[in-house]
DNA sequence: TGACAACATGTCAGAGGCGACATAGGCTCA
DNA sequence: TGAGCCTATGTCGCCTCTGACATGTTGTCA
């Protein structure tokens, strides 16, 4: 991959694994984190719909307004799963969720 | 829930979580669980199509084999991430992927 | 301008997922 | 029967993600 691309995704905290990736990110790689990105957009569109804020949504997950933050920025400390917890949380149903995953957007 | 379905989950490892869940699992946790499985059993299907052992794709994606079997086996410690990881490496496609999680069975 | 609300960012200790290893169970073929 | 391959299950030390907290930034309204 290029260097701004590389440079980007490190300073949201990505590391670049294997050599072959040093240049170019797998595919495995690059649909990995667009899903995550896609996860990532879907929850703040979502959220802001209802007119809740990060830390309305923090109290009904049980989690934080910093987390949900880092959620919705795409931060490579959040997992998957906390993602989709959330959005289902947020009354997302699994064909929604497999639109966004999909990329047709939902 | 019932108490037999609570105990099969128990048995795997999952906890139910708040007291209202003791009797009814919220539709979040089932919506969550119900993806977990989907993609477990995908995740075997596709290993099997390909004629791969469990060894085979545990070196593909550098991870064991004890945990390849833990994934099909839907265990409560592997998470979303390693799952859909997983099937990525083994070219399940974001469509395809998002079918899996909408149900219909990609 | 200042005050307040919402969001962003950094850090930490604790919880939980990770690969690795050991070992048990099951199936097939001779 | 037993040898060989595949899968299932349990455990462990390491490392990552977690909620919580502190603090910085931005936007809005008076």
């Amino acid at each position: 991959m290029r260097e701004e691309k590389k440079e980007r995704l490190e300073a949201k905290g990505w590391r670049v694994a294997s050599a072959a990736d040093f240049l170019e990110l797998s595919t495995v790689e690059q649909a990995y984190i667009e899903i995550r990105l896609a996860l990532a957009t879907a929850l703040r569109r979502q959220r802001t719909r209802k007119r809740f804020t990060q830390e309305d949504l923090a109290r009904l997950v049980a989690s934080s307004q910093s987390r949900i933050a880092k959620m919705e920025a795409g931060d490579a400390t959040v997992s998957l799963d906390l993602l989709i917890r959330t959005l289902l949380a947020l009354g997302t149903s699994r064909q929604s969720l497999g639109s966004i995953i999909s990329r047709k957007v939902a």
